[in-house]
DNA sequence: CACTAAAAAGGACATTTGTCCGAACTGCTG
DNA sequence: CAGCAGTTCGGACAAATGTCCTTTTTAGTG
């Protein structure tokens, strides 16, 4: 259960195969495109041509509500595929997806996502793992992010990512958390303050 | 959009596609069972054997977070599927499923479902399709939840589901929401007060 | 129809979180 | 190093939500 609601999330098991694939014969498909930080990869009600699997760094997913707030749905970094759940549907994205740090990331486009799904049993097995694990992830981080104050969420993220502050500004932190800058700092400070006493 | 944020889950497409199966020759591998209101078809952390489609009645799909509180996912109607989600990842279920109403399930044992995913595009497809918009409900759902105060939450929810708490026991909505009885009381209230004054 | 036990609702207060805005800090530039 | 612009932080108050417990309602039962 810790494992699976790593804030930051990663596939290596899909990145390793999509490395194979890529080596093979069939590899043209498998382009490889590059972000530098605050790039937009895909943006939120846009239509989507193709998957992305992150290769290197930190991307964030977010989406903006009509009431101007953002709210964060994953970090991903390597593995992590981004714009398949619109292919399925045919649904405009909603998501964007944005670099954090310099990113390298593997593009495949629509049909050639579509012929793989439905020529390479292992990979068509792997993207359904995969999803199930989305919802799994997505189910349980609701959950806990309803029935928890902040506190306890801002401590299990620290003792997941003990650089925290120093991997994700404090803007992003509270938007995954769906809380506002301030509330953060006073957690902070609250956390501080209990710890010097002890 | 407000097509994808029903709170009650069905999957029209989905149950067709299985009455087809069940009624083709290799229909054997699609077992039917029923429960009555309250029964628990099946328990959070319990190793999950089958899959199980909705054919008929209304359940809820919970989590029992370790702080005692019950926090709802999903209630599924027609065509919804529980159980699939463990089967890609060998895990525990997260969630127990219990019936709200009569219901009529179909249920498909692990290695049956297996078979068909391998075996049958369609079936295949479908249970892709499934996947991802269940990623994507539950990714737009955690994100209005924690965007937007009770009282909104709750008028959307009267606007989608007019007989919302003659089908929903308070209690469940609470839990669907996240918050007290006490608190939806008071939005209850609050709105009446309002509607009466216009 | 009065009486009671159980369930549902609501009052009073505490706590948490948000909003608004001024104070403190940072990193430039002249 | 003074002065300034942009950014971050935190104080003061407001609003939302939770906790606890009493009151009211409901649905039986003799």
């Amino acid at each position: 259960m810790s494992e699976l609601l790593k804030m930051i999330r990663v596939n290596q098991e899909f990145l390793n195969y999509i490395r194979v694939l890529k080596s093979s014969e069939k590899g043209g498909v498998i382009e490889t495109i590059e972000a530098r930080p605050t790039e937009r990869i895909i943006g939120q009600r846009a239509p989507i041509f193709a998957v992305y699997i992150v290769q290197k760094g930190l991307g964030k997913c977010y989406l903006t509500e009509d009431s101007g707030k953002d709210f964060i749905q994953e970090f991903f970094s390597e593995g992590e595929i981004f714009g398949e759940i619109e292919m399925f549907n045919n649904d405009l994205s909603f998501c964007a997806v944005e670099a954090l740090t310099d990113m390298v990331i593997f593009k495949i486009k629509k049909e050639h996502f579509y012929e793989l799904l439905e020529q390479d049993k292992k990979f068509n097995r792997l993207v359904l793992k995969l999803l199930a694990a989305k919802v799994r992830y997505t189910a349980l981080r609701h959950s806990f992010n309803q029935s928890y104050p902040i506190e306890t969420k801002l401590v299990r993220l620290r003792e997941q990512v003990p650089q925290l502050t120093s991997l994700i500004s404090k803007t992003d932190l509270a938007n995954y958390l769906g809380i506002t800058e301030r509330s953060l700092n006073r957690t902070f400070n609250n956390l501080r303050q209990r710890e010097l006493k002890t």
